[in-house]
DNA sequence: GCCAACGTTGGC
DNA sequence: GCCAACGTTGGC
């Protein structure tokens, strides 16, 4: 089981949108970047990752799960690019800003502080269940 | 709205 | 294969 976190503004495609989604799910398309299509090529179904909000809010606002493993993005004829689908979970009882996540020390090294363009990570155990600790999940 | 950081493209 | 130009992302 690994974990991840997905970037996406809000006003293109926002929790509240992936939560109206339901357990069916939804693709994540329009990835074009091969660092963020090779960590969704890596992801297997039942693997955890959290829900970022980028520009408008800046914070984790909730939990999603793999629910397909990646296949060819079906906005695009490019066979380049791929994406997985993904459902949501359960929102975080409140959201963790991105300014939070740079105060944290233990969270200085995730990639969502130190390579903020990458738009689909990859976040450790541990990093996991600080984010999950400040946004108020046991 | 601006701009820094970064990734991609294309000329050589 | 290098690197300058360009485009995009995302914080501010």
């Amino acid at each position: 089981m690994a974990y991840w976190l997905f970037k996406s503004e809000p006003d293109a495609w926002s929790w509240d949108q992936q939560v109206a989604r339901g357990a069916a799910g939804e693709e994540w398309n329009g990835v074009r970047n091969y660092q963020a299509r090779n960590n969704m090529r890596a992801m297997a179904v039942g693997d955890l990752g959290f829900f970022y909000h980028s520009n408008v809010g800046k914070a984790v606002v909730g939990i999603v799960e793999v629910c397909a493993t990646s296949h060819p993005d079906s906005t695009t004829d490019d066979p380049r690019w791929d994406c997985v689908d993904i459902r949501a979970v359960r929102p975080l009882k409140r959201p963790v800003t991105l300014d939070e996540a740079k105060a944290e020390p233990r969270l200085a090294k995730m990639a969502l502080v130190t390579n903020t363009r990458l738009s689909v990570q990859p976040v450790t155990e541990a990093e996991w269940a600080v984010i999950c600790e400040l946004g108020g999940l046991g």
